[in-house]
DNA sequence: TATGAATGAGACTTCATTCAT
DNA sequence: AATGAATGAAGTCTCATTCAT
């Protein structure tokens, strides 16, 4: 085997790990999880975490780095960018449109998700910041969305930074919400309701006109 | 010292616990807390809480106490039930109102939210039902309210289950974001202004009129 | 159980471990030795050992306290100081029995000196001098004693701190390698003779006259 | 490739990586130092040890093979046989040439000499025994000059073996604590000074006369 | 023969819990 | 009822050794 296919292989195992671990840390949050329960899920020894990573600490910090920024901007991009604009009802499909996706990306991530959820709050400023850099700087694509159809009089002048937090942080508590606190007695709305819900109560409020 | 006032005593030392208890959660999480944390926060002896609870567990497992039924429904009545119905001009003061007021009881209690935050994740099924069996049945207070004003014609007809919780969400989540995710470049926004925006979303929706 | 008798057995039991550890320590040296064997030796648990000191290191940076300045001092302004000047016959007497209550010494404390021994190489700069601080300056008095007797015309001129560096070191390491470097070839030197040779060379010398 | 060059190559990489084990022993004792950190300071991989020693305790063991007898031999011949006996300031020339050489020649091998010293007391009795049984032999070399000149009048009767002995760990001894232990408060004496000084100490003692 | 990734035993250390005082 | 020293199970991490390449 030649160095080239080595190094690939120091990849896929670095990978391989690193998928384990956030489905770890998801079950258990970082503080209850355990190297060895993270070395089982990943079919490795535990002491080979430690050729791939320093410390839990470090592996845990290393979770960002699978929320490619490519992807997330991919994503966004399809979604707001390069839109004709068109009139209203237009807009509505669209954002529909990128609700379901979203929750679709959302349920195929959540263990990701649910692994930032279950540490944030522990997490010192400096690791937050890290972890949150990305998404953060993804929500300025949908500002831009919303500027430019405030600009073509689609929308009304808001405070686009608030709007556009508001939207992502719906979508995905929504997700959060119905995965994690099922109780016998809140029957499960359809996603597909939410999304719809969700788009129209953005576009129109709640107000009858 | 009668008996009376003996079991008084242990109820102020256990709330004194429990108390001390939920800033440590909120601070580390259940998996980082220690005892001895839990202790000095509460300035009694390690051995001490062994006295009042019957294991870290136990401790963690009694918090959701002190999200007190009549708190919560007094808010919520206090906001929602008996107004008089008015136009949407009044609809939005009102909101507004309960918006602020919402959020200074969420920035009392953050510690609380907090902790509740960082352990949601990992909670049982069973345990999670339990911590939020009284936030969820506070979310129908409010959708008595939306349905009182369809009815009255003032709002659109809609899904009051996902309205109401998308309300509640939007709050909480922004005094948490700005409570927690605290980065240099992001300038923290007044919480007045926030109110007030959310609850125009709410009402009006983006859609230029 | 007053506090005053709790703070008394919190010292007995530190030294307790303390003393268990230079035993550990001159057994296997720094590195080799393990936290459970001086917490089998001491008679606790493991975890009880973190306690009393931060760490192995800690425990191990502690082991000069047990090198009392007052004893050290004490035997050598007993040996050295404080003694009438005599004729050289005398001289040899005063130093043949300092030697020997001084090899006495050694042989009661030949774990601590063994423990220091075994780890000496090893230690970094700083650790190091703190070992050596007090031995060091014991040797001060030593010079004092030769200097005196230099002025009294019973020594000829010298560099003293080389002659009692020298001194000092003849008598640990003949002690020391009596007791490690045992094989069958040699035989076993008697102390009663050590002391009365290391006193004659130091004294005369071994040209004829 | 001959098999005579093979085996020479064979060779050479053992000593290349005993050489290496020992620098490392001597920063680090066996207890601390690493197989790894051996492995690279003989810029080999760590797998590649294992080819030439069982282990890294036989790795260890292996070291007082790097004492070649013909060395030390050669050393205590030249400096100690075939001289020929004159008066006592031709035997002190003799003997501080030869202590500066020895001084010399410890300054080249500190690291064996240290990791000897780092080592000792963890040996069990059979290994010390191992490690000292060639320079043990030396002495008697030293014995056998002392008795030369006792028989030629020029240095007194005495215990030849004590003596010797003595010579020799003050030397080893002088330069290991001028090497180890330096602390800001004490100078560093020169070799010469210390040549010439442990020497006169040897001959004259420090009575005056 | 050389490599270095994988292994897992065993080290240090933490901390929930007990219990004598 | 309160204390806090003692405990030891369980966690994180290291590293000697093996073995497929």
């Amino acid at each position: 085997m030649g160095p080239a296919s080595k190094r690939k292989r120091k990849v896929v195992r670095r990978e391989q790990i690193l998928e384990a671990a956030v489905r770890v840390f998801a079950r258990r949050g970082f503080g209850n999880a355990t190297v060895a329960e993270i070395a089982e899920e990943a079919d490795v020894a535990a002491g080979t975490i430690y050729n791939y990573f320093e410390s839990k600490e470090e592996l845990f910090m290393s979770i960002p780095q699978l929320i490619s920024e490519p992807m997330l901007a991919t994503f966004l991009k399809d979604a707001f960018e390069g839109n004709e604009p068109t009139d209203i009802t237009g807009e509505e499909r669209l954002l529909a449109r990128s609700c379901a996706k979203a929750i679709e990306t959302l349920l195929q991530n959540l263990d990701l998700v649910k692994s930032i959820l279950a540490s944030v709050v522990t997490l010192d400023d400096e690791t937050r910041a890290e972890y949150f850099r990305q998404p953060l700087q993804a929500l300025t694509i949908m500002e831009r969305y919303f500027r430019d159809r405030i600009e073509r009089g689609i929308f009304r002048e808001m405070n686009t930074a608030i709007v556009a937090q508001a939207y992502a942080v719906l979508v995905i508590m929504f997700v959060l919400i119905q995965e994690l606190i099922r109780t016998a007695d809140v029957a499960p709305l359809a996603y597909e309701e939410i999304s719809q819900e969700l788009t129209k109560l953005l576009l129109y409020g709640i107000e009858k006109r």
